[in-house]
DNA sequence: TTTTGAGTTGTTCGA
DNA sequence: GTCGAACAACTCAAA
């Protein structure tokens, strides 16, 4: 009897999920994943356990069928497919750099036996590579695309997948332990995502406009990783949030546009993952990590705004969106060490560490990428706490430290009596003197 | 075809 | 204390 293997990779879930509904088309389906060593070592904890917890509920959803195997895509995926006698291959397709030469190769063996590897769908509402101007080139600029991209418009969620037997013929070497680790991890999984946003549609959404940028509320969605991982799929929210109208609302469609708009940027523009997305900045000078580096990296820089988000990274897998813009800023033009170094320690302990999404966030801080912030915007590390964290809840939570500063004194230890904050560092630089070298920095690259 | 205005997320300085 | 200006250069779309 014909089967097909529906190979998950970034598409944890059974609803609105075209691969998989094209998969189930079989009278008989195997379930697959691949843990390859290339994405698990790199992933750090909390995207381990995230991911480890993620095939633990979708071997749930699938009765149990789920086949995990461990080894190079290339190899293994044609390997499964031989072992079920399958027909065909499904996937939703890949657009990251690695994803798609990983695709290619696993495609080239695959063919080699006979079978096909079919994609139908992306983690995206509308497929990277979609949205160009009229002229047939890739935008550039943020706002432009996302006005396409809204005409652009997607299908309408498909219905999951009705009566079908999925089936293990093949050997299942089981879901990976998960790393032994402190962190602090909300619900895993599709369910966990959808209740998650239905919960937040009808708490938050309204008020998402503003309370976005507060990290001591809970303002924001905390989707990421749910979307990350394809335990729900983009459209899904977009279909929900067509029903509805207002700031709220259009403020997070416009989220999910600049999640489409880097991934559009990286298919490309894959180096950019890697260097300055304007080429002009391979002339600026950086420094080399060294003990601000170090300070930074575990929240120890004095600057508390600064230090209760490398707190938040490293205590749950996951920082407030305005903080990492504030931490990213620090790291750049206050310590002068380049993004890339940044980007690669949020990528190690994000747990929604996406490399498009990561990297240009990170790109748009230090002034080099698309839209890219103009080289005078310096965050004052100070100034955005007293502004985003006004009651200074968000730092007393993250640094205990501070708990003896009441209130808004809590942004600025340093004028407090001495001893109240025992344990915390004074300042580790001058605000005022790194922000002038920054500026002298990119008028030097300016003259050039 | 050319021109023009607008463009995620800010800070500082001086009147 | 408040407020406006200044801090570039370039992409894109609309006029």
């Amino acid at each position: 009897m014909p089967c097909r293997v529906m190979w998950f990779r970034r598409d944890l879930r059974l609803r609105d999920n075209p691969a998989l509904l094209e998969a189930c088309t079989a009278p008989r389906t195997v379930a697959l994943f691949v843990l390859d060593p290339a994405l698990w070592g790199p992933a750090g904890d909390a995207r381990r356990s995230w991911l480890v917890r993620s095939l633990h509920a979708l071997d749930a959803s699938l009765g149990g069928t789920l086949v995990v195997r461990h080894g190079d895509p290339r190899t293994v995926v044609p390997h499964v497919a031989r072992e079920a006698g399958a027909a065909a291959v499904h996937i939703a397709a890949d657009y990251g750099p690695y994803g798609r030469r990983r695709d290619e190769a696993v495609e080239k063996a695959l063919t080699e036996w006979g079978v096909p590897l079919i994609r139908t769908g992306s983690p995206y509402a509308v497929a990277p590579g979609r949205v160009v101007k009229d002229d047939g080139t890739p935008y550039r600029v943020f706002t432009p695309f996302s006005h396409a991209w809204r005409r652009h418009g997607w299908r309408e969620p498909p219905d999951p997948p009705g009566e079908v037997e999925f089936v293990e013929p093949v050997l299942d070497e089981g879901i990976p332990a998960e790393p032994d680790t402190d962190l602090e991890l909300p619900p895993v999984g599709e369910q966990a995502a959808l209740e998650r946003w239905s919960a937040f549609r009808d708490e938050r959404l309204g008020d998402y406009a503003t309370d976005r940028d507060r990290p001591d509320l809970a303002g924001t969605s905390s989707m990421s990783a749910h979307l990350k991982y394809g335990e729900v799929h983009p459209r899904t929210l977009l279909a929900d949030l067509a029903t509805l109208s207002g700031p709220g609302p259009d403020a997070y469609r416009t989220e999910l546009a600049w999640r489409e708009f880097y991934a559009d940027v990286v298919f490309h523009s894959p180096v950019s993952t890697r260097e300055h997305y304007r080429r002009e900045f391979t002339a600026m000078r950086f420094d080399e990590p060294g003990t601000g580096w170090l300070a930074w990296c575990e929240g120890r820089t004095g600057f508390p705004f600064v230090d209760a988000g490398m707190r938040q990274l490293l205590t749950e897998g996951w920082m407030h969106n305005r903080v990492r813009m504030v931490v990213a800023s620090f790291l750049v033009k206050d310590l002068h060490v380049s993004w890339q170094h940044g980007a690669r320690f949020f990528m190690r302990h994000l747990r929604d560490g996406d490399l498009a999404s990561n990297n240009h966030g990170w790109q748009w801080a230090a002034g080099t990428g698309t839209d890219a912030a103009p080289y005078f915007r310096v965050f004052n590390p100070v100034s955005q706490g007293l502004t985003f964290d006004p009651d200074g809840d968000y730092v007393r939570r993250y640094v205990p430290e501070l708990r003896g500063l009441p209130g808004r004194s809590a942004h600025e230890p340093w004028k407090a009596p001495a001893g109240s904050a025992p344990g915390y560092p004074a300042p580790i630089l001058d605000h005022a003197v790194e922000r002038r070298e920054a500026l002298g920095r990119y008028e030097a690259l300016r003259r050039r």
